[in-house]
DNA sequence: GATGAATGAGTTTTCATTCAT
DNA sequence: CATGAATGAAAACTCATTCAT
């Protein structure tokens, strides 16, 4: 009876869990959550069907486990924290072009995860409380002191940060949607977004 | 022997398929396609499953007639017509406070169509085809002239068009992803997109 | 309302029923009684699905129907009586062609009906004292009698007729099955058939 | 992890399949391979309705599945190579006897596959090609030398096996059509159709 | 009588989940 | 723990039959 507090056995725990969601993530990814089978899943990740079901308690658990691994990537919080040393023109430039490159690298798991995302009301709990909700606090915070500062136009808060989030999760719909013109010039797409959120769209007039 | 090219009969036939399609896109923003039953859909439509049969050929036709309703709205060319007598600052303003309206009119439709849309390759295809190119290219061709008069940065148009559309499409997937503020504050979202977009983030210097 | 017992009624009655059942014919050979479909033998027939319920009580009478009609023709009984004046083996050869004849042009039917023979016993019991029994009685005598002449073989009657009438039934069987063969030579394999049933296929003996 | 390639294991899955082809035979004989379900076919064999998918893709597959046993019974070639050296009288005799036991023993399996067999052209062609022409090639190659040989009439070869072919089908038909001389005189059917077929009907006349 | 839209029972098939090995 | 065969609930879809017009 190996023993459950054993470090070396919660690492192999932890290591099966990652070799199933990968495969969740791929298989989620191409046929989406409801057409993909456990069958496939199994397959993918080279275990047999009941295997799965010793590591989650059932499918819907699988996206469970993919939301967290998108919660786990660590450096988020740390570039706002950045931010507050750098000025926002920079932060900005350097936040969304990092944010686009690790949307970038999670986008197998937004595709199998966003759909349902729309859809389950119990993972959309969950991901607004865990994922979204510390977010917009982080930034609502760093925002309003900006605006403070008079470094940035007074407008409201909560809607702004909201709006930013909207624009780069908005690109990366477009993505999901198949558009050619996004998928190709992914990292410019980025670039061209912070331009337009930093200056707008309209010529400055000259004097 | 009703004639079938008997505009009455026409008319009830497609008062039928509305009737059906408006449950559909009801049941389906609820439970999401897969979830939604062909039984669900019937009962709220107050009708027996098999009369859906008789006006769509299975499921997913279904899907597709949600897809030509969110199409068959007829003001969305026009509305860039309009742009070339306005001003691109009020055509943007009015274009995207309209813009929300219709996609808070079509939110339903929306919730039950956009997950599959991430996910259903064939429905992705028509999409792409149906409503995204030709929308696309009148809004490039109009940004390209306002650019070629000056009256715009000059950005990659292929691009900036489509990252306006992603930030309307984004701050829709924030709603249906359950954001409290955006549900509550959709024209005032609107019109903050559309301060940002004009006119950027960053406050002004003032000489 | 129509006098039921009106002679030029009931001559209307029976058009629109023959109508209905070479429609049915069509259809059953083509798709088999199951895959075929009400809706389909209705378009044949050119007249609406609900007509057919005006004039057989369900799809099942169509069978029903289309073995009466087998029946109906009249000629059958008569040859036999006819053998008693032709010699056996002019009587044979004779029926039997005549036979052929008449099977290739009821084959539709036979295609239609038999499967559904095989299968639905109330039909079988229908067929068995409808059709077969009548047949073999008649033929038991008329074979009786050569046998009693000394003009056959004194083998079991009522086997001996049986395997004749199987032989026939079993050329079509095998015409029914796909046998190209049969299928080209369909007039021949009756010719072959007649000169097997009589001689034999054993070469007699020179002395 | 059971090797698929294990024997035990392909005994296990062959033991199971026949043991569904067993209760698919049964119940197709009885209902006809539309009225059987899944789920009658599923109690007889003991089992339930899903299980049968683990073994076979489909219902059709079921009527392939019953078709192949009826071709494995591997004694069909052997006898007309037995044939070469018995003679013809005695090889007929013979053959028709052990082909009318083996034809009752398969009757479950014909009488659930003739009817459909009758009906669908896809396992027709696969009849034909599977067992129809082997066999006639073989009996037309047999046939064609015992008539070189002079111990048999020159009939047309290809003509004169069908018929032996269809007379025996023609009994089996007969029998599942209900007749009851037939079923009760199985045997004794067999014995009056090899006389037939070997001396015809008529009587021989004497010098 | 003719029509064909509406009905809903009945079928096949899928697949998450269980559990004996 | 791993396995994968067995399970059976649940869903899409078909189509004979009815009946209001």
């Amino acid at each position: 009876m190996p023993d459950p507090t054993d470090p070396i056995q919660q690492q192999l725990i932890e290591a099966r869990k990652k070799q199933i969601l990968k495969a969740a993530a791929q298989v989620f990814a191409e046929k989406g959550f409801h057409s993909a089978t456990i069958k496939q899943i199994a397959r993918t990740a080279g275990i047999a069907d009941g295997t799965i079901y010793n590591y989650f308690p059932n499918k819907e658990a699988l996206l469970m486990g993919l939301m967290n691994q998108l919660n786990e990537t660590p450096e988020r919080p740390i570039h706002f924290q950045e931010g507050q040393t750098l000025d926002f023109e920079a932060f900005l430039t350097v936040y969304l072009e990092h944010r686009m490159g690790q949307i970038q690298q999670d986008m197998t798991i937004l595709q199998g995860l966003l759909p349902e995302l729309l859809v389950n009301r119990d993972l959309q709990a969950r991901y607004q409380h865990e994922i979204m909700a510390p977010t917009f606090q982080i930034a609502e915070q760093y925002f309003g002191q900006l605006i403070k500062e008079g470094k940035l136009k007074a407008l409201p808060v909560e809607l702004t940060v909201r709006i930013l989030a909207a624009s780069a999760l908005g690109v990366a719909v477009l993505n999901l949607l198949g558009d050619k013109v996004i998928q190709d010039q992914w990292q410019e797409a980025g670039k061209v977004l912070s331009q337009v959120l930093l200056g707008g769209l309209k010529e400055e007039k000259h004097g």
